[in-house]
DNA sequence: AAAATATACCCCTTTAAGGGTGAAAAGAAG
DNA sequence: CTTCTTTTCACCCTTAAAGGGGTATATTTT
């Protein structure tokens, strides 16, 4: 674990006052040291090595390479880094995405550096900080359509489809007939106007059925 | 929307300190009112209805009907409640279900009064607060391990796979002929020890390969 | 140079998928 | 108490996919 006021913050962020002003208020009103600021990741890909960061505040849209890009490439660089999204959009796969390939962090650039600073101290202990936009994102996410035309034995035989079950493991796991789950099957294809799993799964995620 | 100031504020909570202390304090240094406070849900249960609250303060250890089973009750008496789940434990599970059951919010209970308070702010407006610890977990669950024995090109199939996609239909979207399909599945099959699509998915799924 | 990865092709047999139709039993709602 | 929905089960059919075996060759990475 590293020594929290030891700790080395890049920013890479395009804005110049949003940048300079996280770095100056990082630095005059938290234990945290600004090492080195970009205005873009081609700009700091080569420089960023010596400044060996223990958190990289990342901002999405950058002109050249994006945040969502460069993350990958960072945490390669930079195995244990703590890279804290920021961004204006909020699209829900953006912010997935970002989290899934390794963001420790998200939020939206209306936060003000007190919580910047907030969420360093936070990811350095190991959480995971998000704005409440984006945390009602991955909330959302994780949220059921209510309006679902399918019966709940029909979104669970769903759900078992598109974890890769068969007929028979699905009626095993059920404990009906195999005839019976083909019935369900054909009523949830009638339902969503689909005539495949693969299709039947992917309107069903579309419209959060499962 | 609701007038935030008029926002009422139901506590089901067992602990008599955390209910009252979160009560007075929210009583008399928030916009908000907490209309009443209940040790359980068995008891909130039927009075509750006359209460009318905007947003729950819902624990989830509760005697009798835990907080998790009274989450999809509540939601059904009062549809556009907002429930802000507090709770002891965070394990993956819990929270996952408790978020995906309609949980607004969700907080560890060495949360202060004052981000308690920032919450109810928070989820009035339509955000999703979270506790950090909380927001790591969530997270985590969307981030995938790291040490994959699977190439890039076997974990994008099996991802394929896992929504259903037939080879055919895999070969299309990745401009590759069936065959190539074919032997990167029996690949991944090797390499995971298993022998069929529905296998394959739950071992990687447990292993967070995908 | 060696290893890992991605690609492609052949053989083979078994099983699942998808579609059509009909109907009994259990539950919910009026 | 009856009507509607849901869930259950059955038998028909054809085509497509799955799974297992082996072999081989660019390409990339180490």
């Amino acid at each position: 674990m590293y020594n929290q006021a030891d700790a080395r913050i890049v920013i890479i962020e395009d804005d110049e006052t949003i940048r300079e002003g996280y770095a100056y208020l990082i630095n005059h009103t938290s234990p945290y040291t600004v090492v080195s600021t970009y205005p873009s990741f081609d700009i700091a890909r080569h420089k960023i090595i010596k400044d060996n960061p223990d958190v990289i505040i990342l901002d999405i849209q950058l002109p050249g390479t994006s945040g969502i890009d460069a993350l990958p490439v960072l945490k390669k660089l930079f195995p244990h880094v703590y890279i804290i999204m920021l961004t204006v959009y909020e699209t829900e796969k953006i912010i997935l995405d970002a989290l899934a390939n390794g963001a420790s962090g998200y939020f939206t650039k209306n936060t003000s550096s007190v919580k910047i600073i907030e969420a360093i101290k936070e990811v350095m202990q190991g959480g995971g900080p998000m704005s409440p936009d984006v945390a009602k994102t991955v909330i959302m996410s994780l949220q059921k359509n209510q309006n679902s035309p399918l019966t709940k034995r029909e979104t669970q035989i769903l759900e078992l489809i598109s974890k890769g079950k068969d007929r028979g493991e699905i009626a095993q796991e059920l404990f009906i007939e195999i005839e019976t789950v083909k019935t369900h099957v054909k009523n949830i294809y009638i339902k969503l106007n689909v005539n495949s799993k693969s299709e039947a799964i992917n309107i069903a995620r579309q419209n959060r059925l499962i």
